[in-house]
DNA sequence: TACATACAC
DNA sequence: TATGGTGTATGTA
């Protein structure tokens, strides 16, 4: 099919949009409206900081259970405790930014009229933004991700047969991956372990063996690199490829390349993954979802096709769409990418052009479709931090600084870089985090130069926040030079 | 430049 | 009793 012009598209979005289904109208805010999204933000608090403490992969995933008595249980389990504590903080704070967003979007609209000539101009200016994206879209690559299924999981399986079919989680104080029965439960990745057992009585937890991942995901990874040798690994469990060339040169489809793929991960490792083809990064990720586990998925490479996938799709499963996001949107009233196209004019109004690009991108569908690996030279950073029992005891503080000082400087070395900014990262007993840094006049990459420039930044720290006690110590050497 | 926030995995 | 570690991008002052 042809490209979807953007007139085109806004008269399909406009003859969907039904005069008599209210909630659906584009929108000046009525009154009586308005008390509606306002009482809706005050009985916030509660119910966004019991999705909140579902945690931040419980929305991306659907589920068996029923996800508000799961965050129930969560929120039962949780109650109380420090980091619940800094949990309402964080949600009270993302409540006042969208109120105050909301109060923003009021005085905006009273001053731009809906269909008034300024609303007019800034919709022509929206459509003219989506034209330009429209021109830049390429649906001329077969663009793959691959997902393994619960990865560290899937090894611990390979480890352990006798795990199979059970509800099982992997790491220690919070699991880094939960099976698919345990899921069932309402279990997570990120989620502390007791709050899993909570949910979950009979849950198995084993403990997690990086060194078996890394060389899991090495065996996956080499079996990509028959389809592309320039893949672009995303994770240990996730790689973007570029397929069309090794299509065309073999003179096979994308989905018998793909079952081909999936066959030889499969019958080498053991292991099963998830496939999604589009023509760009973003589909392709989000589809790779679509038939998970052990399944594939392509969007067919026509802008309609792109379009109408996106149409339905809830915003929080965009990549780069968190918790946070997801509330500013859904208090603008944009619950799903097709949402997007109808709020245009809304959003540029309350949150800017740059915002509405990238949303306007969603809405299209258009992304990169450029695969390339990471390189070298764009690496920022290099940090170490790690948790312990809280304490205040500034020698015990001044030790574990140094060893976060000590693998730092152990990195730097073996990767050959130097850098100028030296951060001290902090979590308080109360979960707080902060951050003090400072960029010197040369390089540095020595231990005893981090250890002594973050000393200084906590000494300072504990000196104006006597008694100060931590629980997570931490450093970081950013503004790099490559001296391999 | 310094610091915080949001996000991914 | 009890909630991780590493890295990137971006906004703000």
């Amino acid at each position: 099919m042809e490209s979807l012009s953007v007139d085109e598209q806004q008269a399909a979005s406009s003859s969907s949009t039904s005069p008599s289904a209210p909630d659906t109208r584009p929108t000046s805010i009525s009154p009586q409206k308005r008390r509606r999204v306002e009482d809706s933000t005050n009985a916030a608090p509660h119910a966004s900081l019991l999705k909140r403490m579902g945690g931040p992969s419980a929305g991306k995933a659907g589920l068996a259970l029923d996800q508000a008595e799961i965050n129930r249980r969560i929120y039962e389990a949780s109650k109380g405790s420090k980091y619940f504590e800094n949990e309402r903080r964080n949600d009270e704070r993302i409540t006042r930014k969208v109120e105050a967003m909301l109060a923003r979007m009021d005085e905006r609209l009273r001053a731009v009229p809906e269909g008034g000539p300024e609303w007019l101009a800034i919709e022509k200016k929206a459509d003219a933004l989506a034209s330009k994206l429209e021109s830049t879209r390429d649906l001329s690559r077969h663009i793959v991700h691959c997902d393994m299924d619960q990865f560290y999981g899937a090894v611990e399986l390979k480890r352990d047969p006798s795990l199979k079919g059970k509800a099982f989680g992997v790491g220690k104080g919070v699991l880094v991956t939960a099976s698919y029965e345990a899921r069932a439960y309402g279990c997570r990745s990120g989620m502390a372990t007791y709050i899993a057992e909570a949910l979950c009585p009979h849950l198995i937890t084993v403990p997690n063996d990086m060194q078996a991942y890394v060389a899991a995901s090495q065996d996956v990874m080499s079996i990509f690199r028959r389809f592309d040798s320039n893949l672009a690994q995303a994770s240990l469990d996730e790689a973007y490829l570029d397929v069309t060339d090794h299509c065309r040169i073999n003179g096979v489809g994308v989905d018998d390349t793909i079952a081909e793929l999936r066959r030889q991960v499969r019958e080498e490792t053991g292991l099963t993954v998830s496939v999604g083809v589009a023509p760009n990064t973003m589909l392709a990720k989000i589809g790779s979802d679509k038939n998970k586990p052990d399944g594939q998925f392509r969007l067919e490479a026509t802008a309609s096709d792109c379009i109408d996938f996106m149409h339905a799709l809830p915003v929080r499963k965009v990549p780069g769409v968190g918790r946070v996001t997801e509330r500013i949107l859904q208090a603008l009233g944009v619950e799903t990418c097709g949402d997007i196209w109808r709020l245009r004019v809304r959003i540029a109004l309350v949150l800017g052009d740059g915002d509405l690009e990238w949303l306007l991108r969603y809405n299209l569908g258009i992304a990169s479709s450029i695969v390339e690996p990471g390189k070298r030279e764009e690496r920022k950073s290099v940090g170490r931090e790690h948790t312990f029992q809280p304490t205040n005891d500034p020698e015990r503080l001044l030790e574990l600084l140094r060893e976060s000082a000590d693998r730092v400087a152990e990195d730097l070395k073996k990767l050959d870089f130097v850098g100028k900014r030296v951060t001290l990262t902090c979590k308080a007993a109360d979960f707080q985090r902060f951050t003090r840094d400072q960029t010197q006049t040369g390089y540095v990459s020595q231990a005893d130069d981090i250890f002594r420039i973050t000393r200084t930044l906590l000494e300072h720290e504990l000196k104006i926040q006597p008694g100060l006690s931590l629980r997570l110590i931490g450093a970081r050497v950013s503004t790099l030079k490559d001296v391999r």
